[in-house]
DNA sequence: CTGAAAGCGCTTACAG
DNA sequence: CTGAAAGCGCTTACAG
C-alpha cells in the first residue's frame, strides 16, 4: 500500500536547465546529448555518460510544450474520428496511439460524432496547434475539411473517405459492399426466400455509405434485381435512431428479404427491434459492415459480415504520411477486408430454432 | 472539390503578437482580451470589440505549448486505458475526450495493453508534463502508480480499481459478480442443470479481476457450492489466448455447467470454440461482464450479462476531479451497474436485480 | 485603462 | 569539444 500521498511539497520535474547545473555543463551540451546528437558533435564519451547518467537518475522527460514551442515544428499528429464507441475506430485510434508515440509524437484524438461542424473545429484546432499531420477518420464533410487545409504545412491522410488529390486508405467500400450484397442473395436463393433487400443505417451526406449504396446497387442490378432510393433506410449512428428507423420500415414493409446493415451500430438497432417482432426478424438475411469478428457465429440469424482490417488501415496511413512528401496528386491505398461467412457454412449444427 | 493544395506557402497561425500589431494595442491588451479578462482590467468595449473582431477574422486559436509553457498549469489531463478495442474503453475514452474539451483542457490519451511497465511509462509521462490530472483505468499494477505520484502536484482518479485513500469510482465489482453468478446458478437449476460453474479470463495480478472472483466465490458458497482455485481460468485479453484457454479447459472438463466470462473478450475466444464443439459450448449458462448491451438477444446461447455504465463512470470522475481538492483519504463512489437477462428469462433488459 | 518586460524549458545558430 | 545568447508564443506581475 502506498502512503498517503503528501500534500504541497511538489519537487518540479527534471529540466535540462537542472541537469546542467548538476553536473556543471551548459544547457547546449545537455540538450545535444539528451537528444542523442552527442556524436555529431565531437561530445566526449565521459561527458555524455555524466549526463545521461544524471538524466537518468532524475528521470528527466524533456516538457513537450517547451520543446515544441522553440523547435517549429509542433510533434503533433492528430486522429479525428466519428467515435469510439465501435471496435473499427477503437482499434484505429489504438494503433495510432501506439504508432505516434514510438515515433516520438504527441497523439492528439478529437471525437466529431458524425457533425460536420464539429469536423471544422477539429481540423481548426489541429491546424492551430501546427500539427505535422492529421489522420482524418470516417468524415462527414471531406471536401470541406480538405480546403481548411489549404495553404498550412499540416499534412493530411485520410481514412475510410476519398478526397481528389489526397493520400487515401480505406476498405474498397464500393467492391465489399457488392461482395456483401451478393452473399444476401446468394443466401435468400438458396434459402428459397424473396422479398426486397433494403440498405439501412447511414446519413444522406456520409460519404462512406454513399459508396457502399453504389456497391449494393450494383449487386441488385447485376442479379436483375430493381433498386429504387426507397430501399435505403437513412437513419444517424445510434442503436436508438436504428430502431426507430428499422420498426418504421418493417411495420410499413411487411414480409421483407433482406437487409444490408451499414454498421453494427445499426445491428444492434434491430436486435433491439427483434424483441417486438421475433419472426419477421428471424426471417431476413443479413449483411453486415463492421461486424463483431464472431458476432455471426453467436446468433441464430442468417447473418454475413464483412471485417475491416482496422490495425492495417493505421498502420499504412501511418506509413504514407511518415515515408516523407506524399506524390501529387495524393495516393489511393485500398486495405483488404474479410468476408465472415453466416455459421451454416462453417462446421456448426443447423438447429435455427426461434427461442420465442 | 477543392483544389489541389497549394505547396509551400505556409501563412503562420494567428498570433497575439500578429493580432497586438494589426490593431495597435499590446500583447497584454490582447492577451487579457482574448481570455475573458476585459472586465477585470476595465478594458474598454471597444478596445476589446476590436480585437475580438480581429481574432475571429484571423481565426486565432492560442498556441497551447506557449500558454502551458508560460502559465506553469498544463492544461492537460491524461487518461490511461488497458485499451480501446472494447465498447467499455471506447466509451470512457470518448466520453474523456468531451468532457476535457469543453473544460478546455488538453485530453491525452495512453493505451498500455495490460502491461505493467506501459502503466509506469504512461504515468512517468504524464507526471512529466505536469498534467494537472491523470484518471488512471483499470490498471494492472494500481497501488505502484499511486507511488508514482507522490511528491507530485497531479492529481490521480482511479476508474475501476481501488487504492487505499485514492479518489477511485468504479462498478461495484463484487456486488455485480456476485448478483451474475448468483443468475447463473439460478438459470442452471431452473434447467436442472449441473457441473461446475468456472470462472474465465483475466490475469492473476489484474485488480478488478479480483474483485470479480471474490464475488463469484461468495454467490458460490452462498448456493452451498465449493470454490477452488482450479475453477478459475486464467487468460490474457485476447480473442486467440481466450480461445485456446476455454478449449484446454474444456477438453479437460467433459461436462461443464457455467462459466463467468470476465470480458466480452473471453467471450469471443469461447464463440469461436463454438466452431469445435458446438454441444458443449451451447449446453452451458454464461455470465458475461461487459456485454454488449444487446448480445444476449442475438444468440441462442443462455447468457446473461452485466452492463457497466461507462459513461457515467467516466462523468463522475471527472466531476470529482473538477470539484477542487479531493477530501484527506480519498472518496470512493459506485456507479450503479444494469443486468443483463437471458431472453429466455425475459423480454428484454431489465434494471436491478437478477432474475428471480 | 494600457504597455514594457521578464521568463516558462527548450533548441540552435554562432563563437571560440 | 563546449558555452553564451536569442527566441518560440504566451501570461502576469508591475508601472504609469
Amino acid at each position: 500500500m502506498p502512503k498517503r500521498k503528501a500534500k504541497r511539497p511538489g519537487p518540479k520535474p527534471a529540466s535540462i536547465r537542472g541537469i546542467a547545473q548538476l553536473t556543471g555543463f551548459s544547457n547546449t551540451t545537455v540538450s545535444l546529448v539528451l537528444n542523442g546528437r552527442s556524436s555529431d558533435f565531437n561530445i566526449t564519451k565521459e561527458t555524455r555518460d555524466l549526463i545521461l547518467a544524471k538524466a537518468k537518475e532524475l528521470n528527466y522527460q524533456p516538457n513537450i510544450h517547451a520543446r515544441n514551442l522553440r523547435s517549429g515544428h509542433s510533434n503533433i499528429l492528430g486522429l479525428m474520428v466519428p467515435t469510439l464507441h465501435n471496435r473499427f475506430f477503437g482499434e484505429l485510434a489504438e494503433t495510432f496511439e501506439a504508432l505516434a508515440r514510438a515515433s516520438g509524437k504527441l497523439a492528439l484524438i478529437h471525437v466529431t460524432r458524425y457533425d460536420p461542424a464539429e469536423e471544422a473545429a477539429a481540423i481548426r484546432f489541429f491546424l492551430s496547434q501546427n500539427a505535422e499531420c492529421v489522420f482524418v477518420a470516417n468524415p462527414m464533410a471531406a471536401d470541406e475539411i480538405a480546403t481548411l487545409f489549404e495553404g498550412s504545412h499540416t499534412r493530411q491522410v485520410y481514412i475510410d473517405a476519398t478526397v481528389e488529390g489526397q493520400t487515401t486508405v480505406s476498405t474498397d467500400n464500393f467492391a465489399a459492399a457488392r461482395e456483401l450484397t451478393r452473399a444476401i442473395i446468394e443466401s435468400m436463393a438458396m434459402d428459397g426466400r424473396s422479398g426486397e433487400i433494403c440498405f439501412f443505417g447511414g446519413m444522406p451526406d456520409h460519404q462512406v455509405t454513399g459508396q457502399r449504396i453504389r456497391g449494393f446497387r450494383a449487386a441488385l442490378e447485376e442479379a436483375g434485381l430493381a433498386f429504387s432510393e426507397e430501399q435505403v433506410i437513412w437513419s444517424h449512428f445510434s442503436i436508438e435512431a436504428c430502431y426507430e428507423s428499422v420498426r418504421t420500415y418493417l411495420q410499413a414493409h411487411p414480409a421483407p428479404g433482406g437487409m444490408f446493415v451499414n454498421s453494427i451500430i445499426a445491428m444492434e438497432g434491430i436486435t433491439r427491434y427483434l424483441l417486438e417482432d421475433y419472426e419477421t426478424c428471424h426471417s431476413m438475411h443479413y449483411g453486415v459492415f463492421d461486424i463483431l469478428p464472431y458476432l455471426s457465429l453467436l446468433t441464430d440469424l442468417k447473418i454475413f459480415g464483412v471485417d475491416q482490417d482496422s490495425q492495417k488501415i493505421m498502420e499504412t496511413a501511418f506509413d504514407l504520411y511518415s515515408t516523407g512528401e506524399p506524390p501529387e496528386g495524393g495516393i489511393s491505398v485500398h486495405v483488404p477486408h474479410r468476408m465472415v461467412l453466416a455459421k451454416k457454412t462453417a462446421a456448426r449444427p443447423v438447429d435455427g430454432k426461434a427461442a420465442s
